[in-house]
DNA sequence: CATGAATGAGAATTCATTCAT
DNA sequence: AATGAATGAATTCTCATTCAT
């Protein structure tokens, strides 16, 4: 009996774990640099490779595929920010300023890493099979902390309790990135972290429960 | 010496504007299925083909290239939407009932056009050469109204001056898109249209003068 | 019964000589204009036609195949070359002379007609279809004026009589369209008809009887 | 920005040197086969890989195009037979017999390989952009061979002077060259090497200095 | 006579992926 | 652990040619 395409691959997510992880940043970070350039259509796994510097047949030593590769990417980059936005959030403690750290670190981290917001924004964003992988539940764990913000504030009675918590989450994360998209796209505004407070003080406005 | 390419390319371009504009229509409804199903790059132009009951050369007499039929698409749904809007909005005087109006349509006829909405929010929104094509003038035309509402309210004084219109319309945009683009991948919500009026709610705290 | 191959072939060739010789010569020179600057197998139907103002279908009621317009071109120019020679061979009564002629009257045709040189040398040269067409017959009859002279000179007696007649044309053609050849790819030497007396020389110091 | 085109040829031309010498000769020959037989353009890349027994694909391991096959074939076989040439060249002293010799050599390499012959002259020898190719300088080197000896006749005052030393190689090149395309192309004559010893009286007799 | 419209047939090339070493 | 070598599989696009009008 031969191996069967399931036993071949557990096989390799097995060996996905083993080996070193040093390689596969590595692997992600030339993919990211040549994604974020050209885009996932027109790149190919040889320029990947040539950027980390090892052969087309070591990439499948550390990925399934080269889709595998460009969702990896985004479960690499999006843990890292969660585990920052955690630090910092540890240390606020006023709820308006929670979520006015949230939107600023968004956009800083946008306009800071211009290759993984292509890859995210641009080529991520509107892959059907992307939200049916692993990686993407990092990604909405991510968005989580927007949600979990809202209804702290509710909870504080500070935020209207009539809205649907995951179309604020909505609204915030589709303004933000549509301000990324353009950026990305048409090049203006030529940056987008000084938006920072104009982009929370509307979100606030929407949300906040109207004093008189 | 020879000038072949360019030569070529002017005849199509003139080529495609003498041709029925009946067949093209057909293309475009042909591709719009299949592009919608199955994504961009999943698709074959002989499937289009098929689906528009004519054979793989015939379609390069209307358009282009495979691109150029995805493109023709948005220009073609977006053309007709804006000459409806137009219309709508000649009928509605007043500011707030515009904006209203403006958000319920987009809403509807993303719902309503489910295919059209899968190709336009997560193929064409993230394609680097669309936003240089002629195409996208028409998109962008189209994106203007809300410009144009939000200037209007501001010359009435009954919207806020301090905020940039770019920022304005992006944060709208960026809101139903988002929605849209979560709706087509995750199916939930399982409908949209009814967020219109939290949706314009929302919108509204952020623009509006605050009555004390 | 339908009419077959054969018969469809057949009716064409008929209709060709009834049509309109005016508008032949039209497709062929403007065959002539294409082919000779970019190379048979980069040229269009299209192209051609644009150049002789006709649409491509009406191409094909004159010629039955983008092949056959090609030999057309030989036909024609070697025709109506073959009508000036020997006009001009009519006047002409010494041997020497009439030889002499030969090589300046084809190294001027081709230099003055550089588009037909292309086609001729470059392309029907090599073509393997031409040798068994039509059109190669008057080529053909074409270099039969160097066989004749040669045996004119050896019947005069003045020319050697130990020599294969088509070894004899074969030479002087040779010579002469590999200096065209040249002339054409490399672009040296600069002009050709100026070397018509050192090739006539040449020529006749392997050909003619040697006085002691 | 994206220098992909670029990239992609350097990453070729580096490939190609890499790779084993062994495959490229495999390929070479499969092709000249076909080409040979059936002429470039009537030639698919698959009935060469068959040939060759290799994929499709592989043989753009190894080659960079159609062309790039076609241009290696003459500067793999011209190679060859300069090398030879040279060797033999060095055993001959005199200068006539060198002539003589290079004659001979010329029509028996033809003769020998009918399939080259039909390459190099019927396909080749028209191609314009060959002469811009890097197997053409090859090519152009086999050709000084004859340069070189009229030359080395004019030094030794057995040659005239007064000719110029490329149309002395054309005469010769054109002569034989001729030759070789109608015994391809007509199959007549049936052989031609026996000509060998005519062709190189005639030249003589156009290149020597008369004694009297 | 002329042609607009349609297409069959094809063919070169690309590239992710595999596997023996 | 790493990779050189090989390829299967696929797909866009081109163009000569036809035929109904």
């Amino acid at each position: 009996m031969s191996p069967t395409k399931q036993d071949k691959l557990q096989l390799k997510i097995a060996k996905k774990q083993e080996k070193s992880y040093q390689k596969q940043v590595q692997i992600i970070e030339g993919a990211l640099q040549v994604f974020g350039e050209k885009g996932y259509e027109a790149t190919t796994i040889s320029e990947i490779c040539k950027k980390a510097k090892i052969s087309d047949a070591t990439l499948y030593e550390y990925f399934n595929s080269k889709e595998d590769v460009l969702f990896s990417i985004a479960e690499y980059y999006t843990g890292a920010e969660i585990g920052k936005l955690k630090e910092i959030n540890h240390y606020i403690h006023n709820t308006r300023e929670r979520m006015r750290m949230l939107i600023q670190a968004h956009l800083e981290f946008y306009e800071n890493n211009p290759l993984y917001s292509s890859v995210a924004l641009l080529t991520l964003k509107g892959n059907r099979r992307f939200v049916q992988s692993d990686a993407y539940k990092v990604v909405k764990e991510s968005a989580r902390a927007f949600v979990d913000v809202y209804q702290e504030g509710v909870d504080k009675g500070i935020f209207r309790s009539d809205l649907d918590k995951y179309l604020v989450r909505n609204m915030i994360l589709g303004f933000i990135e549509h301000l990324v998209i353009q950026w990305l796209l048409v090049g203006r505004p030529e940056k987008i972290s000084p938006y920072r407070d104009t982009i929370f003080e509307m979100v606030m406005r929407s949300i906040e429960i109207e004093e008189n």
